[in-house]
DNA sequence: CGCTGAGTTGAAGTATTTCAAAAGCTGTGG
DNA sequence: CCACAGCTTTTGAAATACTTCAACTCAGCG
């Protein structure tokens, strides 16, 4: 039961930036690679714990995925999401556990490849390695801005960085921005992204809503109706951001 | 006028992992490569602002860096230091662009080497992709470490794992872990790298000092007394954090 | 000696959390 | 169709962790 918003290409294509067979029926061997281990997944499955022993990485076809480490106490951080064309490897320096835990927030699906079939594939491809650079870039650009305002910023901050880098995460079509989408997140996930209560989640977006900032329909459907505020609340701004976190 | 505490290689060394000629008088193409771009750098220095165009990497081989945010109010945010060994990209998605500023905290010496002259020669050269996931790896285990901490910790959870992090990073002898190290930085450095103000720094690592935790002299020569209760104090345990961060 | 910058301490202010209760929505079974 | 359980959101009130402001100390340095 796969949900039409959560896909960026169909099923079993290709991720943007990989060189595709363009459907003409003979696969090229990454669309091959990620073709032998693709595999469903439904909303709430944990695919990997934080610590565990895991010598695959995983790239996302279609839904959502958190990647979260969290306190003895029970406190979780979601240090990052994973959306379609994401490549995840989750491994610490030692290269045999994972320093986070992978979990779907949506149906979805993914492909594990064992990190040592990676590698092979990409010693012989170049280009491959071009595109995790732009990536790998993307995403700790994103990460450092979050962290900046984890740090510093305000609960508004906060809030308005996160719904403006989902906004951007999600835009399809370059050069033709939309302010209208949909995040399958809760308050408390979304409080766990950018380290506030729940409650305060709440308290937060729906004072933009009432300044006329934004609008929220069930659950989480967001309609951006000032993304010059809402860019001025998150300090920064939206091509810039685009410019810094988006790959290609 | 290089600080001794500082090295971790002597000056024109090779960081560990590389292979080096064991100065048996010709380089390595790696070596060469270093030597050729490698310049001094005196504390305070900013190697690079937020936002510059940018197309070279950096290998630290003596001193410390920090890789740092603003908000347009001035307030700092801290992403990383960087150590001898470290290799940074502060390339944005773009490529083209720096999402850090580079700033040196200390007297020390860098090579600023072009990206496309690293491809090149990590091109026939397999074996460095394999040192720079590690190194990745690691840099990403660290942050997210941190990123928990900003998002759900207490002030002494967070500055107890700061200093349990810089002194694992400072560790030079294997299985020989000790408890004496020093930390380059004022409290407000360090308030600026964990999320909090440098007056609550102090009173933090003074309560810790008061309650026999740790000592420190001299601007931040840190003795820690209670490793244990340190490392319970930032949530995690020490081995298990080494493991996790330190790359090779 | 008087300056400067960092660290220290107290007191007041503020942002955010926690606790608690109620309201809204969704699916399930009678 | 209703009743109910379970979950998320919403709102208020009290508690708390951290910041800001301001004054003072201390060490290094011309």
């Amino acid at each position: 039961m796969f949900s039409d918003r959560h896909f960026i290409t169909k099923p079993g294509g290709m991720p943007l930036g990989f060189p595709s067979s363009g459907d003409r029926g003979h696969e090229t061997p990454v669309e091959a690679m990620f073709g032998r281990h693709v595999r469903p997944l439904r909303a709430g499955t944990t695919l990997l714990l934080e610590g565990d022993r895991n010598d695959t990485i995983f790239c996302v076809m279609t839904g959502w995925l958190s990647l979260s480490k969290s306190l003895c106490d029970g406190q979780v951080q979601i240090i990052d999401f994973a959306m379609p064309i994401d490549i995840i490897d989750p491994a610490a320096a030692d290269g045999t556990t994972s320093c986070v835990t992978v979990e779907a927030l949506t149906d979805g699906a993914v492909a594990a490849i064992p990190h040592a079939s990676w590698v092979r594939l990409t010693e012989d491809w170049p280009e491959a390695r071009h595109v995790m650079r732009s990536m790998d870039a993307a995403r700790a650009a994103r990460r450092a801005e979050r962290m900046l305002r984890l740090g510093k910023g305000t609960a508004e901050m906060r809030i308005a960085y996160a719904l403006l880098e989902l906004c951007i995460r999600l835009d399809r079509v370059p050069n033709m921005p939309s302010n209208d989408f949909h995040v399958p997140l809760t308050q408390q996930q979304l409080g766990d992204y950018v380290g506030l209560s729940s409650v305060h989640v709440c308290r937060t977006m729906r004072r933009m809503a009432r300044n006329g900032i934004l609008t929220m329909k069930n659950h989480m459907d967001i309609r951006i109706l000032e993304p010059e505020a809402l860019a001025e609340l998150a300090g920064i701004m939206r091509e810039d951001l685009r410019r810094c976190i988006l790959p290609f």
